[in-house]
DNA sequence: ATTATAGTTTACATTTGAGTAAACTTTTAG
DNA sequence: CTAAAAGTTTACTCAAATGTAAACTATAAT
């Protein structure tokens, strides 16, 4: 269970134009420039972000992509999706089916029960968490972090409206 | 941010082991059999399981595998990490550095800060779960589940403590 | 109109993970 | 002691995800 590269560098470029704000562009180049990717590479992210409906594109000279709505109307949950699809599938049962043709867990099966459940809390998770906040973090640098490694606040681990105490303290 | 085929299959596996108890072996065919995978792979799955010390083999006429420990003490956590490494591994950001050498936001980086955040919530959640739990729930049949779709109780997604509450009930 | 800029699309190459195959080692029944 | 049963290991094939390349379309400055 890993975030995947199209989720994580998509993300990335996102909030990128999300920081610029509503009114202003940035082009392909550009995004690829401030985000160490490729510009083919940029470009295949954004046209899947601009499908999504999370940024605009304009085309020509002078063109580029923007944000398409407030950062605070977009949430993680929407973005991740829209990158990376969902983590539970309509197909997850017939695709993890073995070698039969369906799965032979089909009368009661606790573990997609579980799986669901975490999907559901995962869900629950970055639902709350929007661009503004992310943007909110990196300005005002109030979370936890190391040079290589990740470190959260442990407050915000432990307790259930850790994300929502931060957002009031951001905001 | 998908489970992986592995992750599922194992699971599969471990929890089949888990349900004949720790002084019942089943041998690679037996599992293989019941989960509906090749011997090869089921094999496979089970060396993973082994060397992680969430299951015992013994070898030669006779032998087989058998879960390692009580069910109450295995969680789920556990059982995905080793099955298919951490949400998050500490190379998180070289792995995602781009076509640069060191990835670009090491700075100020409230992507990662959020992911391990969310990576800890996940790990809480799968925490809490334990073998003794899929298995009084497949047994019970106490959450909800339709035939080809997951759908975990409301209760227990919208509620923090929703697992908790459930494993109350079924103990 | 022409040209340079900039996003779009499709197809391709590369890498990684999934799943298979086969040879090997260990144990026990006879 | 031998053969069959059963787990172990390594190497390989195939499919899916990652990342690249290139040709295409749209816009605006000149």
């Amino acid at each position: 269970m890993r975030i995947s590269a199209i989720e994580e560098y998509g993300l990335r470029c996102l909030l990128a134009l999300a920081k610029q704000g509503k009114n202003n562009q940035l082009s392909i180049s550009d995004i690829a420039e401030m985000e160490g990717l490729s510009v083919p590479y940029a470009s295949k992210l954004l046209a899947i972000l601009r499908r999504a409906g999370l940024v605009t594109a304009e085309r020509g000279r002078g063109g580029g992509f923007s944000i398409a709505t407030d950062p605070t109307q977009i949430n993680l949950y929407d973005v991740l999706t829209a990158l990376g699809g969902p983590m539970i599938d309509p197909k997850h049962c017939s695709r993890y089916a073995g070698q039969k043709n369906q799965c032979v867990h089909t009368e009661k099966c606790s573990i997609h029960d579980i799986l669901g459940g975490l999907a559901g809390y995962v869900q629950s998770f970055l639902s709350k968490t929007t661009l503004r906040d992310l943007i909110a973090a990196d300005s005002t640098g109030l979370l936890v972090r190391t040079g290589t490694h990740i470190e959260i606040a442990p407050t915000a681990l432990e307790q259930e409206l850790g994300s929502q105490r931060e957002r009031t303290v951001l905001e």
